[in-house]
DNA sequence: GGAATAACCTGGATGC
DNA sequence: TGCATCCAGGTTATTC
């Protein structure tokens, strides 16, 4: 499931194919991916043949490609759009060479004219059509500082700006993160799934990060001490920095890199997906319990319950 | 305004 | 073998 580190395994595959590409055509085979675009297929088409792909940035599980003015505006003149992209749950962005197969669940091709690299495909590869991609307007960030990972300006796709900096951003404030956490009296595992508090955790790196930190996911929010949420958000930045590592996590191929290869961050997984098997630091058996339609993965004695 | 829940969706796994 | 049901989960809209 893409959560941050699959997301910013893609970006960095997309950066150099992207970075200064001309899209040369783009075809939608399925106009549920167009979900968070403000027009019809053939008004995302239109807007996107021709124009030029200045780079790729991410925050959270966001990512967005800033464009070129179209032709005939001022030259010179900043991004003022990108095309976003969200993967859902089981979305792929893949770089694929003009003849290549189509596979199954092919949403949206995106034809590439790249002055180094030649033709390019990108394809938006969608099973269960939870991810989207749209054109959408670039504001400024309400901090100063730049949108995300990968971005130059402090310009932002509008549909991301509620989303809050992930903890990988240099800009991410954690004085800030502790004290929107000392006013939520809800569990600390809904709070970090909570995007516009955190961005990036998933259900898997919620619980492996709550692991880790040895917290129980029902704790509520504000009974964390100052030294627990300084560990949580420690142990947060520690997951994803091995999951980047290590390719991300891959499960049944709904996650693979910009060239079909799959993570191996699953691997390394302590508590997500091991209800009923020991707990790797006491060898207590790991409880599955569900969750808000989910589930949650823990162990019953590294995790006690405040 | 904060918190909780349902809905969206597909395909693999499981049970009968 | 075939069918029905369950499960996975990110985001958003709706409800409380």
């Amino acid at each position: 499931m893409p959560e941050l580190p699959e997301v910013e395994v893609v970006r960095l595959g997309l950066a150099p194919a992207v970075t200064g590409a001309t899209i040369s055509g783009v075809e939608v085979f399925d106009t549920r991916a167009l979900t968070r675009h403000g027009g019809d297929a053939s008004d995302f088409e239109a807007r996107l043949r021709g124009r030029r792909m200045l780079g790729a940035a991410r925050r959270g599980k966001f990512l967005w490609m800033p464009l070129a003015p179209p032709a005939g505006h001022a030259a010179g003149a900043g991004a003022d759009e990108a095309l976003v992209a969200h993967l859902g749950m089981s979305g792929q962005l893949l770089l694929r060479a003009p003849g290549a197969d189509d596979g199954r669940h092919l949403r949206v091709r995106v034809g590439l004219e790249h002055p180094e690299h030649g033709e390019l495909r990108v394809d938006f590869v969608d099973q269960r059509t939870f991810g989207s991609l749209a054109i959408d307007e670039l504001v400024p960030t309400s901090d100063g500082a730049a949108g995300g990972y990968g971005a130059a300006a402090p310009l932002v796709p509008s549909q991301v700006a509620h989303i809050s900096r992930d903890p990988l951003d240099e800009a991410f404030d954690d004085a800030a993160f502790a004290a929107r956490l000392a006013r939520k009296h809800t569990a600390i595992k809904r709070v970090l799934l909570d995007q516009t508090v955190l961005s990036g955790v998933g259900n898997i790196y919620a619980d492996e990060a709550l692991w880790a930190a040895r917290i129980h996911p029902e704790t509520a929010a504000s009974a964390l001490s100052t030294r627990a949420v300084g560990r949580l958000l420690a142990q947060v930045r520690a997951v994803f920095e091995k999951a980047l590592v290590e390719g991300g996590t891959s499960f049944d191929a709904q996650y693979v890199n910009v060239n079909g290869e799959a993570g191996y961050f699953a691997h390394s997984l302590n508590a997500y997906g091991r209800g009923g098997e020991p707990c790797p630091r006491c060898t207590t058996v790991i409880t599955r319990v569900p969750f808000g339609g989910r589930s949650s993965h823990f162990c019953p004695r590294c995790q006690r319950k405040k």
